[in-house]
DNA sequence: CCGCGGACCTGGGGGC
DNA sequence: TGCCCCCAGGTCCGCG
């Protein structure tokens, strides 16, 4: 389920797992997630230390002592696990995260603290890649890429750059990460709601003073997101220390048939581009 | 370049 | 019990 505020709670679970950890030993249990894995893709994890985890968009990022970065994207429905020994002691004896189904495990490390990182994913729309980090921003991922939502980068002149003649729906605008890098099908429902700008209105044809409150809204609800992703993890922590995800209490997505919050007229739900837009045809406009 | 529809996968839930 | 349809937090590709 991730978008931007998972991805960050994910990144921030791993980080005391793996930043400056060795992989030892890398299995991928087939050869491709949505694309195959890259060339001698475990032989060239072994050996390499992990310099530190970062995000960008929805893609999580480690950087290797091998001067190559892992790139790794969750796709619809990947975890990570974070499984220890056992307190049995027979080395290899893992904790199983009875969470997930282990037919999906396609791809195990095992760091050098000991600890084992399964990758999860029974929708294989994630994949994993390898790319020379001095060249990560030109790489096919990343080249194109808008801003990251919470930094200065992103701001009013920039979305009213980026919505600039455009006729698309205002929705569908920021789903496409050259726009703004990170919101998903969530987050926009929810930005838009919040901002009181209906999904289907154009997103060249939307005044400066909303685009501002757009921008301040997407912001805020990534933010309290991601607080609220922190907040789940130290529950999880406790027991496996899965990072899992955790529901955020969204105000319209979801939510087709219930009474709005602002103003009691019912929910509504339209299809676009394919994908379900919940929103109030009250309170946005 | 832009916008749209389909493709890629598996699993869960509801209706019959 | 099974079957069939719809739905799911993402992107990539090819078409017009």
């Amino acid at each position: 389920m991730p978008e931007l505020p998972e991805v960050e709670t994910v990144k921030r679970a791993l980080a005391p797992e793996m930043e400056g950890y060795v992989f030892e030993g890398v299995k991928c249990n087939r050869k491709n997630l949505r694309f195959d894995f890259p060339k001698q893709f475990a032989k060239r994890l072994t050996g390499s230390k992990v310099s530190g985890l970062a995000r960008r968009g929805k893609y999580m990022l480690a950087d290797l002592s091998s001067n190559e970065t892992l790139v790794m994207h969750l796709g619809m429905s990947g975890r990570f696990s974070v499984l220890r020994p056992h307190h049995s002691n027979k080395p290899g004896d893992f904790h199983h995260d009875s969470e997930t189904n282990p037919k999906h495990d396609h791809v195990l490390m095992d760091m050098s603290n000991g600890v084992r990182v399964v990758y999860n994913d029974p929708r294989r729309f994630g994949f994993m890649d390898l790319v020379k980090t001095d060249e990560l921003e030109i790489c096919r991922h990343f080249k194109g890429m808008g801003p990251e939502p919470l930094s200065n980068g992103f701001n009013d002149q920039a979305l009213i750059d980026a919505f600039s003649g455009r006729s698309a729906p205002v929705k569908q605008a920021l789903l496409d990460q050259r726009h703004v890098a990170g919101l998903g099908n969530i987050y926009v429902c929810e930005a838009l709601f919040r901002a009181g700008i209906s999904p289907s209105r154009k997103a060249g044809n939307i005044s400066a003073p909303r685009i501002s409150r757009l921008v301040r809204e997407i912001r805020l609800v990534l933010e309290e997101a991601i607080e609220a992703g922190g907040s789940s993890l130290k529950d999880f922590a406790s027991s496996d220390g899965s990072p899992g995800y955790f529901q955020h209490d969204f105000r319209i997505y979801g939510r087709e048939g219930e009474d709005c919050r602002g103003c009691n007229r019912t929910i509504k739900r339209i299809t676009q581009g394919g994908r379900s837009t919940f929103y109030c045809g009250t309170c946005q406009r």
